[in-house]
DNA sequence: GTGAAAGCGCTAACAT
DNA sequence: ATGTTAGCGCTTTCAC
């Protein structure tokens, strides 16, 4: 591999002039610059990231943490991420913590050895304290899908009170009258503000009824239980409203299995929009911009790396839809 | 953030000697040793990876390209890998290609600019020159799900061919006449000896018929399209073999669009064994040990990089397992 | 056993 | 406008 000694010599020019070119920083003639390039070209010259690391500068890389990389949920962000990341001229270091604060704290120390310019985290298990002492560190970090309520710690999410509120009044309008939510563990933020909205808007509507909640676990399988449960209580029921699509599915799955009609006995939204897991089996669901989610935690950010801009106040949520599907509709 | 330097002046050493120590190399006599290790320990030390690797050794980091992180496959692929890597102290920077030869041959650049010690390699389109060129840089490489046939590259996946076989017998077995094969994109070389395989079964009982074979897109709506054509061209149909999980997936939905009796009036075997995603359907599927593929590939690459073995004649093919559900048994 | 010092490839004062 | 040089934090010969 040809170093900046190798082009400055071939150039007839000195290593920081090299340099200047490189970094487009400093004077430099037009003449002196065309040879260095050409020479760099000769040479295929890339200069080397960890030398350029080490002398100071920026590393160009920044580091996603996701909880779950089984969660499509989260492929669909870490795509995003890193298309943006690319087209900005950075590299992406995707890490998955399978939602365990220590595995979390080692990816921390690695990315901070590695010399990230910055982190995008998206973690159920983290705390406040967590990432502040990443920024305390100088290390820029922007949550994803979270938000840690009383810090000035930036997000960027959507409004899941809102989307929960959504879903449901959209199953009241279809006149459901005994509407059961299935959501994940109430430790993660996401579920507890979708049950939020899911409450407000029963209460007000004077259908709340809190025997209809069930948290199960995170998969297809909790969804299938905790519908099959919500059942086989012999519970009446006219509605469902799934905390997200898996979840939607399980359920789609058990009323199938248990002899519902449907589509029609019983209406079922589900939440996240991941076109591919949904779509084909026409449930209803809140849809995320998930892609946005990545692009502009990348965009945001790269803005504060670059410093063009101080994220340390940013909050933003993104805006939801409802996809109305046959699951709600009916045939 | 503490330094080597730091670290040599509390234990009142010089900075070789806390070198020696932190690589377990060369003789330090146990007091010394412990000294420094305390010192390490009160200074809250670890050696800085940047600085390291540009001193010439490891980076203690691999690089894994997937051309398609929205495909449940390669998540399971890239945490099986990721497990593993950390499991052996080394970081893993995920890659996703979109199945694009321009981005992949973006990320040998930067995974070479960023010094990993190796790369594992998932790719449709890399060509063996493309590997070969890295290995010519003396990089090690591991291809992932596809062998390069006729070169000596290194690779890790199951048998294909093999698998087509299983699949396509099974359905023989459950005594279907005329059984039409549904897949992806044939360049990509699982599916084409999937359809080898297919074949192969079919001639073997008198039952070929190529009309009975459809290529398409590679997902939900591919399989579901695929499907709906073949059926809807009046084509006597009572088996189907789907080329992968989600185009069983697709195709499962349009069996049940058009009005066939699931299960039982045509029977439906896939490929992959994405748990989550087909068992519920109860798909039949031939399953691949998805997390083993990502285990022992940065097994294997990980002992090149020790020098611990010499793994350029490695060619593994890891067994599979079929899995027989209610789509082919019946209900 | 331990230390001094050169060097990995690059950047950024400071000179010129 | 360009060159000289001192680091960045670490490893590794080569002395002692």
């Amino acid at each position: 591999m040809a170093t900046i000694r190798d082009v400055s010599k071939l150039a007839g020019v000195s290593v920081a002039t090299v340099s200047r070119v490189i970094n487009k920083k400093g004077y430099v003639s037009k003449e002196t610059e065309e040879s260095i390039i050409n020479a760099m070209e000769m040479l295929n010259y890339t200069p080397n990231d960890v030398a350029r690391r080490l002398a100071g500068k920026k590393s160009n890389t920044i580091g996603l943490i996701i909880p779950d990389i089984l969660n499509p949920f989260f492929p669909e962000v870490a795509r995003a991420a890193e298309d943006t990341a690319n087209k900005l001229g950075f590299n992406l270091i995707l890490c998955n913590s399978d939602d365990d604060r220590e595995k979390e704290n080692q990816y921390y120390e690695m990315l901070i050895n590695k010399q990230v310019d910055g982190i995008i985290i998206a973690s159920y298990t983290a705390t406040p304290t967590d990432l502040i002492s990443l920024m305390n560190k100088n290390i820029p970090v922007i949550a994803l899908d979270r938000e840690y309520k009383g810090f000035d710690i930036p997000f960027i999410k959507t409004d899941d009170q809102l989307g929960g509120e959504l879903a449901t009044n959209h199953l009241v309008e279809c006149g459901c009258k005994n509407i059961a939510h299935i959501t994940g563990p109430l430790y993660i933020d996401s579920f507890k503000e979708r049950l939020d909205g899911f409450e407000n808007i029963l209460k007000k509507n004077d259908l709340y009824n809190p025997q209809l909640i069930r948290v199960d676990e995170l998969s297809l399988v909790g969804g299938y239980e905790a519908t099959k449960k919500l059942l086989e209580d012999g519970k009446e029921i006219d509605g469902i409203f799934a905390g997200n699509d898996i979840l939607a599915i399980g359920c789609y799955k058990a009323l199938n299995d248990l002899g519902y009609n449907l589509y029609d006995d019983i209406k079922l939204i589900g939440y996240d929009g991941l076109e591919a897991n949904v779509d084909y089996l026409e449930i209803s669901s809140i849809s995320q911009p998930t892609y946005d989610l990545g692009k502009y935690a990348v965009d945001l950010l790269v803005k504060e790396i670059r410093e063009e801009k101080d994220i340390s106040k940013e909050k933003i949520k993104l805006d939801l839809k409802i996809k109305k599907r046959k699951s709600t509709l009916g045939k």
